[in-house]
DNA sequence: CTACCGATTGACT
DNA sequence: GTCAATCGGTAGA
């Protein structure tokens, strides 16, 4: 039991991952360290499918780099790009090699630890991006493969105390894919300030 | 070993 | 709007 709630269960993560993408709209990651305790709300989400997905990092099969997203759900699968990282939420069951990328967050607490992590004390580029709020969580690739479903050091959840805030959900393609570059796939809450490629946004609102 | 690439970001015109 | 830093992962010689 946290302030925040109890850490979604295998359960959750084991159903169809867009599904999952949008579930985890609203939702808190958490994050203890020596540091403390860091934490925001889910506002963005990627749905990175098992089966015919050219931009999933699955779809050339199982590596080395990739074995988390083959590995049970609820797990957090940490990659390594352009020198920085990203965290996933493993879905579906062990072998159906899917997962959901977390975009960006919120800042609810331990925003003070976040802003020294990220050199900046402007809170909506805390955690806008999916390697800035690694960074801003001090997730690096040592928890590629740690479990998230025991409410331990990287976990997501539940609120317990404040009921989910209402929200709209809409619908883009993912950003920066080199492939499947149609595909709406991309999630996030309608008007926050906190999602990245608001360019994009706009772009996708006036066509 | 070398060569190339990327689910990014930040600096710059 | 454009562009390059930067480095782990991967493929291939």
């Amino acid at each position: 039991m946290t302030m925040h709630g109890e850490a979604l269960l295998p359960s959750f993560y084991n159903r169809d991952v867009a599904l999952v993408a949008r579930e985890l709209l609203g939702k808190f990651a958490l994050r203890r360290s020596r540091d403390g305790l860091c934490s925001g709300r889910i506002v963005e989400t990627e749905a990175y499918l098992a089966c015919e997905d050219s931009a999933s990092h699955s779809f050339h099969g199982r590596t080395r780099k990739n074995a988390t997203m083959f590995g049970p759900p609820g797990f957090a699968y940490v990659y390594p790009i352009h020198s920085r990282y990203c965290l996933n939420a493993v879905t579906e069951e062990r072998d159906r090699a899917s997962a959901v990328l977390i975009r960006a967050l919120e800042p609810l607490s331990g925003i003070e630890i976040m802003q020294q992590r990220r050199g900046t004390d402007n809170l909506h580029d805390l955690c806008r991006g999916p390697a800035r709020l690694c960074e801003a969580l001090a997730v690096d690739r040592t928890l590629d493969g740690w479990n998230m479903t025991r409410g331990a050091r990287l976990w997501i959840a539940n609120s317990s105390l404040a009921p989910s805030r209402e929200f709209r959900i809409t619908t883009s393609p993912r950003i920066g894919v080199t492939s499947a570059q149609q595909a709406p796939l991309r999630f996030f809450i309608d008007g926050s300030p906190f999602v990245s490629g608001l360019k994009r946004l706009h772009r996708t609102r006036r066509q």
